[in-house]
DNA sequence: CTGTTAGCGCGTTCAG
DNA sequence: CTGAACGCGCTAACAG
């Protein structure tokens, strides 16, 4: 015990924790503590004994490099880092939901699920026999885990009622996957109905309010190489057959479609409609302004960590429902003729 | 003590942690343990007593949003992640390097650095205390920190080269920031002096192998608005004056860049020859294939995953340098007139 | 203001 | 293969 040896017991621990102590004492240990190479507090048997560790565990279903690559997804991300502060750190808990994952055997005070589907049931259920609270950045709805959610459905019913206002009757949508499956699809009852994703799940049940027998494709992942593809088999087609309008359900998706579009010498919005969600500042998309809803991506994340702060303070904060905003811009028209 | 219920004493551990016991003992107490509720072992003591806690600490000296933001940063971080697996978990750690961050506090096995500053200086010493092992990514070396780098330096060079042989005489550069500020500013003497950077700084020493005085302007970070930004302003001048050629220190800068030209009516590579570095793809860039120099991002992280688990083994990796390949697209060329 | 005592919950001995 | 004792490094409570 590195602590015996220039003055006292435990006496130290008040040294490096700040406790109420003479100043001169403090001075003691700390020179004491140089000069024996003893580096404060062991964080582990700190942890131990005061049953905080200061981690916040983040889990994600996918890999970082799927999951972050969504600037949606990013921003949240730093939205729950800001609202935390450097106080404490972020455990990234990559759970693809098969085994055992570390989720179970990791340290950390409180968790946010981000996108999570109930395929973490088991690891939720323990948790929750820990006391560990939770929070689920929409995710689906879980016993005991505070839900931070935006209005996917009624966001996406409305940008579908303004495609329906325009005029358009044959349209279709390109939606983010609805399951854990990464592969490109089209979009089935049979595919619904196995649905784990609720994001994706609510952005399309919106759509059928107005749009009830909605088809379309369902994407492989949020990016514009996927929205393109998806783009290119719902466009290549004859005209009167061809949908006039296309809800894509992300940003990344829509610029992708309207790629496709381009590249089969369509124009935006004259030829075909193309809204997306979000609200994400793409890189290199100038060309367009894109119809779609912009959602608070950062303030899911700050909600999210600030509902976490509450807990761990004892406190029982309710669930959180933040809304969009319809943001109508220039990809968006009546239909041709 | 959750364990003297069904069954017995500490034999639990065993049935937990897979130790060699009867299968039918093990049976007995996992049925016992649900029955009482008991989850299994809390991760905080077992860390405590194995100290070990299957975490393993990245450090990053900007905020989440920036950092990853960066094609190669998030590369980087999903090629750890691959490498260490499910069975650890990443803890995010924001260290800006003022106080005493949570980086003193929290519980990790080991650390990586995620392009780092002697800004840490004193978090590094107390972890080398400590006995934790470190790595960093393109970082500035540190004794007792292993090194995964690229050969920024050469790359850099390479590239300025090949501008040099197309017969460019005078340009300019966009380099990433030099120090933690992050404000646009010119590329001054005193500033490099004052770098902090190892990247930025290496690839400005390659570049200045062939271009003994290269100046330009310093962006706040790596993204095309700020290239466009330095852009703007190193090619508002008049022909004579203006830089025949841009070296951009990463590729987001220089789409920025190429944007800026274009929008000053300049075409390249008749009018300026840009080039980037990194090899980013990035989404809606598709009218000029870049002339830049492709690292290899994600090993750069496999890399560090396998040195800290080689590391953790007790082994003595050394030093990891990989190496980037130039790539010529069609953004270079010889200058005009 | 300082020193003492008693665990936090587990893994590991060592004897049975 | 099992059960009992001990200690990991620290800190909350209390006694001095």
């Amino acid at each position: 015990m590195a602590k015996l040896a220039g003055v006292s017991g435990s006496t130290a621990s008040l040294a490096f924790s700040g406790g109420s102590i003479s100043s001169a004492t403090r001075e003691r240990v700390l020179t004491a503590a140089r000069e024996l190479n003893y580096s404060g507090p062991d964080p582990r048997a700190r942890s131990l004994r005061q049953g905080r560790s200061g981690i916040v565990g983040v889990i994600i279903e996918d890999r970082v490099l799927n999951s972050f690559r969504d600037p949606m997804t990013l921003a949240a991300l730093d939205g729950i880092s800001q609202e935390l502060g450097e106080g404490s750190g972020l455990l990234l808990l990559t759970a693809t939901g098969d085994g055992e994952s570390t989720i179970q055997s990791a340290v950390f005070d409180a968790a946010i699920f981000m996108g999570c589907s109930p395929h973490l049931a088991r690891s939720i259920e323990i948790m929750r026999q820990r006391n560990v609270p939770m929070v689920a950045i929409e995710g689906q709805a879980f016993d005991g885990v505070l839900a931070v959610n935006i209005d996917n459905r009624h966001a996406s019913a409305e940008l579908a009622a303004l495609v329906h206002t325009l005029g358009h009757r044959r349209l279709a949508t390109v939606t983010l996957p609805l399951t854990s499956v990464r592969e490109r699809a089209q979009l089935t009852d049979e595919l619904v109905k196995t649905a784990t994703t609720a994001v994706s799940l609510d952005r399309l049940l919106g759509a059928r309010q107005v749009f009830a027998n909605l088809g379309g494709i369902v994407a492989a992942g949020s990016s514009s190489d996927e929205g393109f593809a998806a783009g290119m088999e719902l466009l290549s087609r004859p005209a009167e057959e061809r949908p006039t309008a296309i809800l894509a359900q992300s940003d990344l998706l829509a610029v992708g479609v309207i790629r496709a579009a381009e590249a089969l010498a369509l124009v935006v919005p004259r030829d075909v409609t193309v809204v997306g969600f979000d609200g994400a500042r793409i890189e290199g998309f100038t060309d367009h302004d894109l119809t779609t809803v912009r959602q608070p991506a950062t303030e899911k994340g700050r909600a999210a960590g600030s509902a976490v702060t509450a807990l761990l303070a004892g406190e029982t904060p309710g669930d959180v429902s933040l809304s969009s905003v319809l943001h109508v811009g220039s990809t968006s028209g009546p239909p041709a003729g």
